[in-house]
Parts: C-alpha cells; sequence; structure tokens
DNA sequence: CATGAATGAGTTTTCATTCAT
DNA sequence: TATGAATGAAAACTCATTCAT
C-alpha cells in the first residue's frame, strides 16, 4: 500500500524567517481579514479601504500595523510557500517509492492549499504584478524547487516503471501543479461544497487511473482508494 | 475507434447575433491589441492607456472606436464564447457516443481556446467583475450549458459502462473544465513552447487513462492517440 | 387683514429623512462652497476642481467627504425640497383662507429660497440633467406636491370668489410658481441689490393687484404691504 | 383702446450683420437643428456630436458649415437679440402711451420668444458662459437696451397715472422681463399645451391686473381681453 | 462636402499612502 | 492605536476640434 511506504512526519512550524514581523494579536486577525478578501478577489482588487471595512477601522489606520498593502501580501504569501515547499520536502525524504511521493505532495499540498486559499488566488490573479518584483523573488525560487520535485519523481517513476513511459514530465508537471490548485480556487457555496477529502481522492484517482472504465478489473490494481 | 463514431462538422462561421459591432479594419485590429494585453494581465489590470500606447495612439482616441473599455471585453467574451458553444453543440449532436463526445469538446474547446487566450484570462481573471455585472448576464448562461453538457455526457458514459461509475459527474465536470482551460492560460516563451497538439494529446490521455501504467496491456485498451 | 386668518407657527427643523449624511463640520463646510458655485454657474458646469479649490484641497480630496459629485448636488436638493414642502404643508395646515395660503406659501417660499440658492440654480439649469436619473426621483414627486398645492388653493379662491373665475388655475400655477422663483437666481451686486422684503412684497402686490393704478381707490382694498 | 393708440408696423428683416455667413440651405438647416437641441438642454449641455446625430453626419462634418459650436451659438442669439430689439424700437416708436407699448413689448416679444425658443433657453442657462466672452459683448449691450426702454415706459406711466406710483421701475422691469420669459422655456407636450394668446393674455391680464377679483366692477376697468 | 481617425485638454473618480491630533 | 483629513498619481472617459483622404 502506499501509505506504508512513506513515513509521514507531521510537518514543523516552518520558521518564518522572510519578514519579521512583530506577531501580534491584532495583525494577525488583521492579516486573516486581508486574506479572506483576496481569496475572493484577488490582491490588487482588493483595496486597503475593503480591508480596513472588514476590521471596522479606517483605511488610513492599517498603517499602524503594516507598512503597506504589499507587506500584507508578502506576509500571506512566503507563509504559503514556506508550508507548501515543507510539504513537498518531507514528502521526498518520507517516501522512497515516486507513486507515494506523489500521493504524499497531493495530500499535503490539499492541505497546505485549504489553509493558505488566499495565496492561491493571488498567485493566480496577479502572478505578474508580485512576479515583476524583486520584493517577491522568492516565489520564483519556490516555483522552481516545486518544478524540479515534480519532474524528478515522474522521471523517476517512469524508470522504475509505475509510470507512463511516454510521459513528458515537465508537460505532466504543468498539468498536475495546476489541476491540484484548481479545486481551491472554488468558491464554494457551503450547500453544494464537496468534502476536501472528497475532492483530493477524486483528483487522485483522475491522476492515476483517468476516468475511463478498467479494461480488466485486474486484482493487483490499486486505485487511489484502497488505503 | 472514437473517431468512426463522431461526424465530424466543420464549424459554421458563428452568428454573432450579440453585439450589433460595426466591425472597421482598424477597429478589429484594436481589439486584437487590446486581447493580446489583457491576455497576459487580465482586464482589469489592463489600462486603456496600456492598449492606446499599443497602438500608438492617445487613450482618449480609443473612444472613438468603442464606448467603453468594457465594449472591448463584451466583445471578446462573446465572441469566445460563441465559439465555444458551438463545439459543444456540434460535439453533442454528431457523437453518439459520450466518450467521442467529450473528445471532440476537448478538440475542439482547445481549439477556441488557442484562439480566444484573451477570453480565457479574462474569465479567470476576472470573473467576479463580469459576473457581477448586467451587462455580462450571458456569461452565466453559457457556464450553465457548458455544465449540463458535460454532465449529461459523463452521466451517460456511466450508464453505458464506459466511465467508472463511481464518478461524480458535477465534480469531475468541474476538474475537467478547469483542466480544459489550464494550458491556454501558460504564457509559453516561444522556446520552451509545447505544440498544441503535443499539449491535447497528453490531455485526452491523462484524463481518459492517468498516468499509471496501465495493469494489463490489454489488447482493446485505445488510448488517445490511436487514432 | 390676511395675517389675522393664518396660524404662523415656525417651520420645526426638516428631519432630513432622505438621505443619511453623516454631517461634520467639514463635510457641511464644503457643502456650502459647492453650493456658492452651483449658486453661480449651475451643477454641471461646475468642476469638482473648482470647488475642491474653493476649499483650498485637491479635487480628490473631496472623495474623503462624499462619494460622487451628484450626492453633493443630493444633499443640497433634498434639503431644499423638504424646507419648500415643509412651508408648503404649514400654509395649507395654518391658514383657512386662500389668499392667506398663497401669500403664507410666497413668504415662506422667498425665506426658503432664500437660503438654498443653489438648489434653485441647480433646478433651473440643470433639471433635465437630474430629473432623468432614478436617483434624483424625489424632485419629480416633490414638484408634483407643490403643483397640487397651487392649483387646490386658487381653485378654492375662485370658488370663494377671492379670485377671478376666469383664472387658469394650472396655467397660473405656472406662471406663479416661475415668478416666485425668479429673483432668487438675480446674482445681485450689494449695492444695487434689493432687500428681500422688499422684492417679496414687490412681488405679492404685482401678483394680487398687478401694475395698473387701481380704478377707483376702494377702501376695503387691501395691498400686500398692509399688514 | 389700446391698440388704437400703437401704429402696429410690420418689423423689417433684421439686417444680419453681425456674421458673415454664407446663408446655404444645408447651413440654415443645421443651425435649426441645433437650436432644437440647445433649447432643450442648453448650449454647453449640447455636445457637437449630439447637433451631427441629429443632422445625420459625423461630428467633424459640422467644422465644414462652422468654425465653431459658438459661431452657432452666435448666429442663434444674434438673430433673436435683432428680433426682439426691432420689436421693442417699433413698440417705443408706434406706441404713445406707456401700457399700450408694454402691451405691444409683451406681444412682440412673446412673438419672437417663439420663433427663437434655443436663444431664450442658451440665455437662461448659459448666460454666465456667454457674456464672459468678448465675442458676446452685444449680449450685454443688448440687454442695457431692454431695461433702458422698460424702465421708461414705467417710469412714463407712473409720471402719467396709469401706473401706481409706489412702483420700483427697475425690480418692476426685472420682474417683468423674467415673467415674459418664462412660458417659452415651458417644454410642453403637445396634449397639455397651452397655445400662445392663452398665455400672452394670461400674462397681460396678470401683469395689469393681479389675480385678485376687482373690488368693484368698475366700467372704465379695461382688461387685456377686450381687444 | 463628408468620412474616419486622431488630438489634447479636461472631466469625474479611485486608491495607496501620509500625518497631525 | 485610531481618527480625520489630506495628497498625488493614475484611472476611465468626454468633447471640441483638426485634417488627410
Amino acid at each position: 500500500m502506499a501509505a506504508i511506504m512513506c513515513l509521514v512526519t507531521t510537518a514543523k512550524k516552518a520558521s518564518r524567517a522572510s519578514t519579521a514581523a512583530p506577531a501580534s494579536e491584532r495583525r494577525a486577525h488583521l492579516v486573516r481579514l486581508a486574506g479572506d478578501l483576496f481569496a475572493e478577489k484577488g490582491f490588487r482588487a482588493t483595496t486597503v479601504r475593503e480591508i480596513a471595512d472588514a476590521a471596522g477601522i479606517l483605511s488610513g489606520s492599517l498603517y499602524h500595523h503594516f507598512d503597506s498593502k504589499e507587506s500584507i501580501g508578502d506576509e500571506i504569501l512566503s507563509a504559503f510557500l514556506d508550508d507548501v515547499l515543507a510539504g513537498y520536502r518531507a514528502a521526498v525524504r518520507d517516501c522512497d517509492d515516486p507513486r507515494a511521493a506523489i500521493e504524499q505532495i497531493v495530500r499535503s499540498s490539499t492541505a497546505a492549499l485549504s489553509q493558505h486559499r488566499a495565496a492561491l488566488t493571488m498567485l493566480q490573479h496577479d502572478w505578474t504584478y508580485f512576479s515583476g518584483q524583486p520584493r517577491f523573488a522568492y516565489l520564483r525560487t519556490a516555483m522552481k524547487e516545486i518544478e524540479r520535485t515534480w519532474v524528478q519523481q515522474l522521471e523517476q517513476g517512469k524508470r522504475s516503471g509505475q509510470f507512463r513511459d511516454d510521459l513528458d514530465a515537465r508537460l505532466t508537471y504543468r498539468l498536475l501543479r495546476d489541476i491540484l490548485w484548481i479545486p481551491t480556487s472554488w468558491r464554494q457555496r457551503p450547500a453544494k461544497a464537496w468534502r476536501t477529502d472528497q475532492i483530493v481522492d477524486g483528483l487522485l484517482r483522475l491522476i492515476f487511473d483517468g476516468i475511463t472504465t478498467p479494461a480488466t478489473p485486474a486484482p493487483q490494481r490499486r486505485n487511489a482508494r484502497s488505503r
């Protein structure tokens, strides 16, 4: 079983070295409020006034807590990437099987994503905005590490015979990474919402097996649910 | 073979009934320029001045051709949706097999998407902006038809035994539709770019069969390439 | 005497129910400045920059206090109409004689007009602009009440024999209402200016008796000054 | 009877000396179209594009006929004032009785006004705009002549005992001139409209006699209708 | 004469940010 | 910490006017 090959460790709290944030209660609360708005409409499309309104203060007052709107964004994005990268590194470290590693990456990423919805929306909506600024250079760095990890696991799986040998590793990475990010951006109406585990299982099944009915119900076949 | 079951017809030029656009040479050129910018940065993030700069005129001069920035967006979006819906309808009409219909949908959508890159970026970046305005009500209508079509084909495929019967049709639709849209939003550097047919084949393979090596090399198995 | 039949009450401060205006010192001052400009040149012909200049700030800074130029206009117009209507209602309520009621209407209107010069200029200059917008629907409503009041008093006076029975009530109303509004729009150079009571007495005399020398110096004749 | 004392002459076509207008058919038609729009919304509030639209041409094409929007206004205003002044001069010349002169002034002005609705609206809406420009200096000149004429007739009537001797001539002039202009600015819905003679009679009656029922039906009393 | 395309100065409005109180 | 008032740069849009064709 996949899980057996993977020594799952709980990710330690990522050391947020990036910003020297005087993490007060109030401040953290404001970041959360801002994040909710960013998650809905994106970073640029959200005004500081809207953030202040949500907090019940005036827009100017936000500047006692942050020196710019961007520094709020910075805080959210770096926290997200710290989390995600920690998950990727742990998956690679703890799993010696590429299929298991990818499953672990998907699961840990999904967890990170659900806790950092704002960050993802920001990356999707405002990538061109952030990636152009030196302050956010770490975004590109992190993306490169993520790509490297995926490609390595996919190539390894091809060599080991687990994955189809006609896979284009980089193309598949791009598709899978983006696929993985899709559900997070869904603004779900509570009633119709799918549960996270529903989604992640659906995703894993899709990724590994596609939508087609298996040709032969081969007994050795293991789908993502058999855990 | 999939293609056999599908009476592929070339899509007739979609009658642009939606907007009575007095299409002049210059005007069409300006829409194209604007579209390129929208595709890169989104609709809101693109200023009319940038569009005008690209055209080598002053921003105010754009209003000789359009009565608002939004009407440029309108033109792009409605043209896109006309094309996409035409493709969906043709696929359903011409294919009596859900697998073939979906393959046809994917192929026609991909073609439409590659010709309307701006539209997709706009929908992804600025959905909340557009969908809130009465003028763009047709966006919601079109999306509903798209969803209906996917769900119907998936359900039919489940009943006919072609697709796994544990598929959640709506969840799968959301995933597949978004997956389909992914590659279009990639701003590719020419050198590294994948060809469209590479991408669409990769996608179809992924959708139908996943990334895993087939358990048994069943002879009746048909992958997306065997056409 | 006219005044005898009229139980004059001081108009209570009109409850400004219409707009929930967060009235600050500064804000009120800005409205006054804007009003002065509107009174001189009309609403549309006055730019926000001129208002800002008058206040010694930048045009954008006005939007800290108002969300649009129109909302300044709204504030001025609704305050005016509240006042005017209060005067009309009080006149009808307190006077049981149409001649007295009309005199009272003229006097209260004149007072209101002199305090709201901007509003009148705006109605005269920019009626087509305002009356077309849903936001200013109350303008039409108020005008209808004003017309109804005049016509009722004139008709009543005709029945009671106080007014000529060949008066066309609606025509006379239109003339008298507009006549009443005339002097307010005069931008008077201080030196040549007439006093308000001079004007209102001149007006009343004109309205009731015309300019012709009375045929017979009838002893029972009462002119508007004999109060 | 008033009319007896007044030797009415038809006003000769005013020599339009002001602008060297190559009065072509087309041009005159355009001025009329523009005038209709100015009459409805004022001069500034009407755009050249609206004028061009009304004429079925593009806005730029107007400049083949006029060198500026203002020159259209000039044409309308000067034609109006030529007519009005001609009427005033004729009235003074032909009538030796101030009451008759004023009646004649009212009647000729009314005729002129009904033929030049645009001009009046322009003067009322855009007086500050025009009166500030050297090009329109003749407006002030004309107004002065109009004032002089009224005041002279009123003073003369006071001396001759026809008018109340407590009349303030200048105040009364301002009131009467503006009163006279009122009905012209009414944009009447055809159904409810009053006929011009209805209005002018109502006006004259009002001016000379007011709205009050005559104290004694003195036989020598003459109202405005007894012609 | 008219078109089609453009100019350029001006309009209202937005918004991140600053700062004295 | 928060307020209230402001800045300044940029946004979308308007409009009289020009001019080559």
